[in-house]
DNA sequence: AAAACCTGACTGTTTGATCAGTCAAATATT
DNA sequence: AATATTTGACTGATCAAACAGTCAGGTTTT
């Protein structure tokens, strides 16, 4: 795949990244694709989002398929660089990390990347929800490819600081945390709905004192 | 929007239901949208597994829209129904239910329908997965319509239990729940790549047994 | 015979993808 | 240092396929 080298002309004074075309396609086709999902999303849509011919988008990325996997390794390489980083860290600095700090370090990238980044309202996380949970061939092989790995990696840590976790255990775990984290993420509003406005969604650190001890109690009862 | 009232003529001598075209289409949709999702699923699919004619479809439902809302409602009506009816007959039944007894309540329903029942592999909680996480305002409202009302009485019941639960964080503890519900049902297999097959999301008790103990410790953290 | 059920061919629209051709900048040639 | 050539980025018109929905006209049920 060919990367655009092109740049603004001019000086660079502006310390803001000059987005080339080829990444303005990649985020407006993130917006899109959250909005009406892979199917309901269509290249013409996403072109006029980014200001730039349909036919451009193809140049680019030859397929429908492979804009959608471009703009999925974009994000998600973001996303678990962090989470694999701040998980290594969190190994370096003490010997035995708490169950919390491991459970906030797999949700706060997530949740600030979708909350507080450029108002995006959830959309990758609810790009991220849809794939994960499709029965498709092609939708569990992209979340193979992108999430099975760093999984393994909070797995690895889970055993390591719970003994008492058995391994299979520890995979349940994982799974319904990320269910809940997912669901969470979206950001529906149907919290705020079902609250009459008690519980905001829309908030990174309430819900992340919300989900870190639910979370972090439900694994230790899978211990045994 | 019409009903069908016809049945097999001649005499109900078999127990099971005669299916009328009306609901072999129902069935036939609820397999394709759950494949495919919404967009993805077309007419003339779920025409073909029918084995009807693709204007027939339109003749009972009208648009695509009403199809996947009566598909909807005809589903959760028979799951929330039985929520509802366990939901009383706990409360009539024992002074102080466990909290074990209602979590149950809240999801054997839907993972006995969506597992053991004519097997058709989750795919009405994938439906309800990529439906409740839309950000999109049908689906929300479709949530809000067949969905909302029993997550109301299931929030009441937390709060009546658990008296030291304040009504939002039993809301909080109600989406995680069905956070963690949801992405179990919806039966990806992942969690058996994950554990090399030692985790196995077919089985109902298993699975039951697994997320019961979890959500509940999970609840009873978010009590002060 | 009236009403409800059902079919298969059809319509207008929208879809992802293609393609010939424009343009500016880089590279090679004189 | 001026000119020719190649390259990669980009556009707008256009394509065949697939789509949801329609309809005139049969068939079965009441």
């Amino acid at each position: 795949m060919q990367q655009a080298v092109q740049y603004q002309s001019g000086a660079s004074t502006s310390g803001a990244a000059p987005e080339t075309r080829y990444e303005t396609i990649l985020s407006a086709s993130e917006s899109v694709f959250a909005h009406s999902g892979y199917r309901g999303a269509t290249m013409r849509e996403i072109a006029e989002r980014a200001g730039v011919a349909q036919g451009l988008i193809h140049y680019h990325f030859k397929t429908k398929e492979d804009l959608f996997e471009a703009m999925v390794a974009r994000r998600s390489g973001h996303i678990n660089d962090q989470r694999a980083h701040s998980l290594t860290l969190l190994f370096e600095e003490h010997e035995n990390p708490t169950l919390e700090s491991i459970v906030e370090a797999l949700f706060r990238p997530t949740i600030v990347a979708g909350i507080s980044q450029a108002g995006d309202g959830g959309a990758f996380a609810r790009i991220l929800v849809s794939t994960a949970n499709s029965a498709g061939e092609w939708e569990q092989t992209l979340t193979e490819k992108y999430y099975d790995p760093i999984a393994h990696k909070y797995i690895a840590a889970l055993v390591r600081i719970e003994p008492r976790l058995s391994r299979d255990n520890a995979v349940w775990a994982y799974m319904f945390a990320i269910g809940v984290g997912m669901t969470m993420m979206a950001k529906t509003g149907r919290a705020g709905r079902l609250s009459e406005g008690l519980c905001d969604d829309g908030d990174a650190d309430i819900m992340l004192s919300k989900i870190v001890p639910f979370i972090c109690a439900g694994i230790r009862a899978l211990t045994d």
